[in-house]
DNA sequence: AAAAAAT
């Protein structure tokens, strides 16, 4: 398969080839027909693959077909909208808009808040056919009567399941609400919760769904490794690993934004160049931080989950979970900052008694049981695995030393004693993950998340069970912001 | 119980 059998203009395959593109992945080969028919599409695949190429071509080569050469700024209207989480996404998306548009009469803005909003809406005020936001600075603008979405043909939302969680919803509804009924809507991401689904649904009509690879999983090229560590050993166990030959370049992960510093703040005093990044951050310090790290002045970059998603770091050999995320499709996100365009990565977590129940969803989610290698002078003082109960988040304290050589043996030895326990629940999951068999998990059906991330989507039989079930807690009000949601 | 996104 090549791009110029997709049915694409002249001048978007000159710009692919300005990049040394001449075949389409596997995401961009399904998604750019079903795009330019104007089809809503939902679209699932894996971090890497070329998703935003996937629906930044087609949509520029829909404008095209009425793209106005008139400098007038009312003849350039937005027909295009695409929402980002995070503004380094936007940016990113932004950036990729300008690649493939150049050498189109097709104008293009970058609008996200952080930074001073005068240029951006002088920017706007000359025109652009595509607008790639983030929700803030885009809703900003509108009250401020410097957009007007009424030509909106198409609305893509990146990363769509962070965009449709929780904290997004309020801002991405109102958005929603303030478009033409009549449009195209594009949801990608590489994870899509049952919840989100379920959502996304409602905002999409008669939608195409692709998933290239299955949803909800991890690239092949990347190996997996957990280090089961004491929490308070976590840092030292961390500055050793860095310091070990194996390590050049590393993007690595915490939990909140204190740590965050003060772990960056560790490294440099260990004598590593590291920095960190996160929210509370001047967007100035972000980018000039991100600089640094994709020019490689900086060799440790210590990130909250703002860097968790879509950023395409070129050629990053190892991503560490310091601390394992709260939700195991964070885990697909953050290590989907390695391993992309089908090069190796590694990805690595340290792991404390804690973080256990974590492991075992993400284990869950990926279908991979990861696997566990104590590090000599960390070995922690519980015994990580499963025990036959299959009892999940179990610890029992190791005895005295002499049996910490157990705990470092590979782990098919320790499972041989308790094969005979097992058998039955090995067959049930062909094998491959016994202790989550045991535990009463289901293969042979997609996962689903115990936590949903909406308290109530659906009929109101669908709510009312839902709320007798739990009259204790009070509902979220999520439900009255999605009646509204472009419901047709 | 955290991070992100407007100021």
């Amino acid at each position: 398969m090549r791009f110029d059998e997709l049915g694409l203009a002249p001048e978007l395959l000159r710009a692919l080839a300005d990049q040394g593109y001449t075949e389409p992945t596997p995401i961009q080969a399904q998604a750019i027909p079903v795009i330019l028919a104007g089809r809503d599409l939902m679209g699932g695949a894996q971090t890497g693959t070329g998703k935003t190429a996937a629906f930044t071509l087609p949509l520029l080569q829909r404008i095209l077909a009425f793209a106005s050469p008139s400098p007038s700024p009312a003849r350039h209207p937005v027909r295009v909208l695409m929402l980002a989480p995070t503004r380094e996404l936007a940016i990113q998306v932004y950036e990729s808009v300008k690649t493939y548009s150049r050498h189109v009469p097709i104008r293009s803005c970058c609008v996200f808040g952080g930074v001073d909003i005068k240029p951006q809406i002088a920017e706007i005020r000359c025109g652009a056919e595509v607008l790639v936001a983030t929700p803030g600075r885009l809703l900003d603008l509108f009250e401020q009567k410097c957009l007007n979405f009424a030509s909106v043909q198409a609305l893509v939302l990146d990363e769509a399941d962070r965009m449709l969680d929780m904290g997004f919803v309020p801002d991405v509804t109102r958005i929603i609400n303030l478009l033409p009924r009549q449009r195209q809507s594009l949801l990608f991401s590489a994870t899509f919760s049952e919840e989100i689904k379920k959502l996304a649904d409602g905002m999409l009509k008669s939608p195409v769904l692709i998933e290239v690879a299955k949803r909800n999983t991890v690239s092949e090229t990347i190996t997996h490794r957990v280090h089961p560590v004491a929490a308070e050993a976590k840092r030292a166990l961390l500055v050793k690993l860095l310091k070990s030959a194996d390590f050049n370049q590393v993007l690595v992960f915490t939990r909140t934004k204190i740590e965050t510093n003060r772990l960056a703040r560790e490294l440099q005093k260990a004598g590593i160049a590291a920095d960190s990044i996160h929210g509370d951050k001047s967007q100035q310090e972000r980018l000039k931080v991100l600089e640094a790290f994709k020019e490689g002045s900086v060799l440790v970059l210590v990130a909250t989950d703002v860097a968790a998603r879509g950023l395409d770091i070129d050629e990053l050999p190892h991503v560490i979970n310091f601390e394992l995320p709260r939700t195991p499709e964070d885990y697909i996100h953050r290590i989907g900052r390695t391993g992309r365009a089908g090069k190796p990565g590694t990805a690595i977590s340290l792991v404390s008694a804690s973080e256990v129940e974590y492991l075992v969803e993400i284990e869950k989610l990926i279908r991979i049981q990861v696997e566990q290698v104590p590090v000599a002078g960390f070995e922690p003082e519980y015994d990580y695995t499963y025990p036959p109960s299959g009892k999940r988040g179990h610890r029992r304290p190791l005895p005295p030393p002499p049996a910490l050589a157990p705990l470092a043996a590979p782990r098919s030895e320790r499972m041989t004693g308790r094969n005979a326990q097992r058998e039955g629940a090995n067959r049930a999951s062909n094998g491959r993950f016994p202790h989550l068999a045991a535990d009463g998990f289901d293969f042979s059906k997609p996962y689903e998340s115990p936590a949903p991330l909406v308290a109530a989507v659906g009929n109101d039989a669908d709510r009312a069970l839902h709320h007798s079930e739990r009259p204790h807690k009070p509902r979220r009000p999520v439900a009255a912001l999605l009646g509204g949601l472009g419901r047709k």
